[in-house]
DNA sequence: TGTACATCAGTGAACGCGCGTTCACTGATGTAC
DNA sequence: TGTACATCAGTGAACGCGCGTTCACTGATGTAC
């Protein structure tokens, strides 16, 4: 194996044990040590390829565009916020994004409580989505419907919910009285909560 | 003074210094030094009323607790959710609630990261109105109207949207484009949201 | 193809910083007589 | 009311633990000739 690959491998692998980590003992109780032991590393390994922890997390942050940006091409959907099936797209991507990179979108929220930069960069990923979803709202009103507020704060409380329901339903551990639903349900329920809301119509 | 006078002057004066920092820094952020600098007092005097940071946030959270029970005792209130005003009724008092306790309810936050006990007891806080709330949901249904999902997923995702809009608005750092807006309007845009999403009514 | 040297990924023990926590000390308040 | 001693809140310098970070070393890969 050359030198290159080696060290490839090696990023890569402390890149994937810290993600592991971070999801089980959360990215502020994670010790370097912590990350290279899982990696099956020595601990002075780690800094051949980050200068820290928050490099680290920079790293998975990049990765993270990248995925997001690939979602992003996929831009068939319907625009139209009054079929109820154009806001399950929405929804049922995000749950998807989110469910795929659940540990690093953890580790993220985590990092934003004592890093503030991390909180923009994290606002970013989501940027370009709630521009489409802006443009989508305008269906709404051009069906002569009232959205709950100004298009700005319908969003936000649209992903003030779906943020942090998503999160939570994902990553807390489960507490024993909650039913066991399939993703279809709950984003069904999604759905349904947002459609309502801004709508005004049944569904 | 007496020496009782003295130390329970010292303990509020370290509690109320912890809530000014943690607004500051952050839970996580504060060292122990911190509170003491800003309470005036040295180091070595915290751990007279304190055995670590964690137990002084448990004390704060006491205080919480304490509040909350006096709020729960104006028990007069329209209990159908069929009503706008029902609705209103619950979420600007979840609004004061946070408004008032913002510092603590932050730092609990924060802590429920790093010591998952923070979150249970954080839980406990609103056990009771979601109780109250899950009474009122029956109005709901027994008008013929259908939830957006079971009662119990329904009022998850009213508190995932109300707790954390709530906590983003007052407390994260206002952006620039973010419109200014007094409490009772965001209140209403809150109402909306959630009495269209309960009921499936325009509003 | 072979040899000699350079480079570099990886190692892990040791170092040292930051901060929580301790503890001998001070001076004021409380108690006994 | 006064005196002598006990108790306790508060002080801040010093200690020491935990963990991030360094660095001399190893062995394997790359390069020059």
């Amino acid at each position: 194996m050359s030198r290159k690959e080696q060290a490839a491998e090696t990023e890569a692998a402390l890149k994937e044990a810290a993600k592991r980590v971070f999801a089980e003992l959360g990215y502020l109780n994670t010790k370097i040590t912590d990350i290279t032991r899982e990696a099956g590393r020595a601990a002075g390994s780690f800094y051949n390829h980050f200068a820290g922890k928050e490099e680290l997390l920079e790293a998975l942050l990049r990765d993270l565009h990248a995925a997001g940006d690939e979602d992003a091409r996929a831009p068939e959907h319907n625009p139209d916020f009054t079929e109820p099936a154009a806001v399950r797209w929405h929804v049922a991507g995000y749950w998807r994004f989110y469910r795929e990179n659940a540990a690093t979108m953890l580790a993220l929220r985590q990092a934003t409580l004592v890093n503030e930069q991390f909180g923009r960069r994290l606002a970013e990923i989501t940027a370009a989505e709630q521009e489409d979803v802006a443009g989508h709202l305008r269906y709404v009103t051009a069906a002569g419907l009232r959205l709950p507020a100004s298009p700005e704060l319908s969003i936000a409380m649209m992903y003030q919910l779906i943020d942090n329901f998503t999160q939570w339903w994902l990553m807390s551990p489960a507490p024993a009285d909650r039913p066991p639903l399939s993703d279809d349900e709950v984003i069904d329920a999604l759905t349904r909560f947002v459609y309502r809301a801004f709508t005004g119509r049944d569904y």
